[in-house]
DNA sequence: CAAACCTTGACACAACCCTGGTAAGGTTGG
DNA sequence: CCAACCTTACCAGGGTTGTGTCAAGGTTTG
């Protein structure tokens, strides 16, 4: 079993334990349970965990934030709306050469597609 | 001269003014201003601030958060590690049919296609 | 079986977010 | 020129976040 528990986990990735219980609760990083219910970490969890204390450490974001973006990525309905609400902004055509903008969303699907290319 | 000075974008829109100089510091809505410094609210302006209030109203967000948003919409970088952070979440290939997560990125880049048609 | 874990739930407290208010001073328009 | 605006810069206070700690109880393991 190469899973930690909370305490464990906690001193690896230099979070408290209170903390990773906090973290779970925005639902940032959820370990498995074992079958009484105590917190498994794995590998994985544990990676991801220490990046996101240097994210958060390196620009200044917090755990709220991080848990908005989360529900943005879960809530296709929310996420929609505020990206609507972003993408009409308010700007004559004439400021924005389109040719930039959509390049740059051609860019941004790249970058997803590579993403996702590793991934699999 | 079809702009609102601040108390008057304040009682069309249902913010205070107060309120309205805090969602230009969060860097949401940032209206232009005379040659004296007063803020000129024009339409688009005041719409984006109904839009927003209905957003934050009907799906509980903060303004905090519409403004981390939009931090990373203007900081490539931020963006690119807050995404890589989610993008390498925890889960087996086979959790997700990677035709499904294309499919929907696919979707997405549509969608923000359509808009940018709808715009210019 | 007892020590050393784990669980959830609660209280506590500093720091911050949101919002209002007020003060000192510049601008506008009748 | 004066009333009614606007500006920035503060102080203030209720609500939320981030974090620790403790209590009551279940689990694991030597």
């Amino acid at each position: 079993m190469d899973a930690l528990t909370i305490n464990e986990a906690a001193r690896t990735t230099g979070w408290s334990a209170r903390m990773l219980r906090y973290i779970e609760q925005v639902g940032l990083v959820e370990p498995a349970r074992s079958g009484s219910g105590y917190r498994l970490y794995g590998a994985p969890e544990l990676q991801r965990l220490r990046t996101l204390r240097e994210l958060l450490d390196s620009r200044g974001v917090g755990l709220g934030e991080m848990g908005f973006v989360r529900r943005m990525r879960d809530d296709n309905g929310l996420r929609a709306e505020v990206d609507t609400w972003f993408e009409s902004e308010a700007r004559r055509p004439a400021d924005v050469a389109p040719s930039d903008w959509l390049r740059f969303e051609q860019d941004k699907h790249e970058r997803l597609l590579a993403a996702a290319t590793q991934l699999i």
